[in-house]
DNA sequence: TCTGGGGTCCTAGGACCC
DNA sequence: TCTGGGGTCCTAGGACCC
């Protein structure tokens, strides 16, 4: 059995955790750059606003309801849920850490009478402890949890827990859940289901399975086999090795020179390549890419990306930059104005057993520039982000992006601290 | 005027091998 | 005149998740 626990309008939660008076509000978070909805209270869906929508909208209909909006604080965000998450990880021996906001555990262990009181326990320690508010779904499998998760959060009766158990319950579920809401099934796929006469879980799960292989592919028929309760989809508990690691970012103003792009394209490659170092993992392909935006329809579009494999793979911020400026340069072409860039390593390698070069000096090399990259981690640990940088991120950012609703942060910074009193 | 960012996996088609 | 069969690997694009 497992439980899926996932945290209410995680990120509207988290910013009411440290403002009380938000309670019972409307509020809403915003994505990087101010641009979308991601996080809204349930008074804010009530007013019709939707998961995505772009803010300028639903702008009006913001002011109009005086909806509390904020930028996103991804330093919140992440620092609150490694609290909700060591507090869940007490309730099983396996955990897998689904999202951000979202972990499976394994209730296997646990009576079948067990599961529920357990779940409340959960519910009641983690908003004790942290202040957030989550729903739990538990299940025979992965897929049949979520689905216990989303009946939790949308059926008040259920106090915020709900288990499948008995074939009848489950059956009745999946006739009133629209393909679109089960998990692994997108837009696309259900759109193509709707096309064969598919428009339920139920119906899904009695459709014939080569009929399913063929619309959906080995995926969807998985998928199928999850609802039926049969599991296909494991706890992955430790945490598999990574396979790229990307910053990008939407530009705060149009960017049209290649200075200004270099600046930013360095600026993404230090918090990449700390990324890397935080992982012990190092580059052996480092791409870029530049976008002057899809929503623009007076300009030209163009969007172009460009990879190169470096002999040695690295981790240091230094030679990465060197690689990644070198690389926007061959791309960039002049008289457009750009609205987002970024850069993505892969072909990734643990930077204990990086393979150097025969005929070269890297060794010696690879490992001054490991001690600069670490010293530069250090200082910056202690005495916060940006105290030292490469000088090529430039000193305006003028192009930064742009957070003008964003919150303190509360827990990472002792200047942000909340005072109480 | 203003539309996010960071990931993973599968599939089909082409190139190549013997 | 007649022109096979069985593979692997890579890539781009598309799907999904949060």
């Amino acid at each position: 059995m497992f439980a899926l626990v996932d945290c209410n309008n995680f990120y509207v939660s988290c910013e009411r955790t440290f403002d009380p008076k938000l309670e019972g509000r409307p509020v809403v978070v915003l994505s990087n750059n101010d641009g979308c909805i991601i996080a809204r209270s349930e008074e804010a869906k009530a007013f019709g606003i939707g998961m995505g929508n772009p803010f300028f909208q639903v702008r009006d209909i913001i002011e109009r309801h005086g909806v509390r909006v904020f930028s996103s604080n991804y330093t919140l965000y992440g620092d609150m849920s490694s609290r909700v998450m060591s507090i869940l990880s007490e309730f099983s021996p396996e955990m897998e850490v689904y999202s951000i906001d979202e972990a499976f555990l394994d209730f296997s262990h646990l009576e079948n009478s067990k599961m529920e009181p357990v779940a409340r326990e959960i519910r009641k320690k983690v908003k004790q402890w942290t202040g957030i508010p989550v729903s739990v779904g538990i299940a025979g499998t992965k897929t049949l949890a979520k689905l216990a998760n989303r009946t939790a959060k949308k059926n008040p009766l259920s106090g915020g827990v709900f288990l499948f158990d008995g074939k009848e319950k489950t059956k009745v579920l999946l006739g009133k859940t629209e393909t679109r809401d089960i998990w692994g099934i997108g837009g696309n796929l259900s759109v193509r289901l709707q096309r064969e006469g598919i428009y339920t879980a139920l119906a899904l799960v009695e459709a014939d399975d080569e009929k399913i292989r063929n619309i959906l592919g080995v995926c969807g028929l998985r998928t199928a086999m999850e609802l039926r309760g049969i599991p296909c989809i494991r706890l992955e508990n430790a945490a598999l090795p990574r396979k790229s690691v990307c910053c990008s970012r939407s530009f705060g103003k149009e960017v049209s020179t290649l200075e200004e792009l270099s600046e930013a394209i360095s600026l993404y490659t230090a918090d990449a390549a700390e990324r890397l170092r935080h992982g012990k993992l190092a580059a052996g392909v480092v791409s870029v890419f530049l976008d002057t935006g899809r929503f623009r329809k007076k300009c030209q579009y163009y969007f172009n990306s460009i990879s190169k494999s470096i002999a040695v793979p690295s981790n240091s911020t230094g030679d990465l930059t060197g690689h990644a400026v070198s690389l926007i340069r061959k791309i960039y072409r002049e008289n457009l104005t750009y609205k987002k860039a970024g850069i993505i390593f892969t072909e990734l390698s643990t930077s204990e057993s990086v393979q150097f070069d025969l005929f070269s000096d890297t060794p010696a090399k690879f490992a001054k520039s490991c001690v600069l990259s670490e010293a530069m981690d250090s200082i910056n640990s202690r005495f916060g982000d940006g105290s030292v940088f490469y000088a090529s991120e430039g000193t305006g950012k003028s192009w930064a992006m742009a957070r003008e609703r964003c919150s303190p942060h509360y827990t990472t910074r002792w200047d942000e601290i909340p005072e109480a009193g």
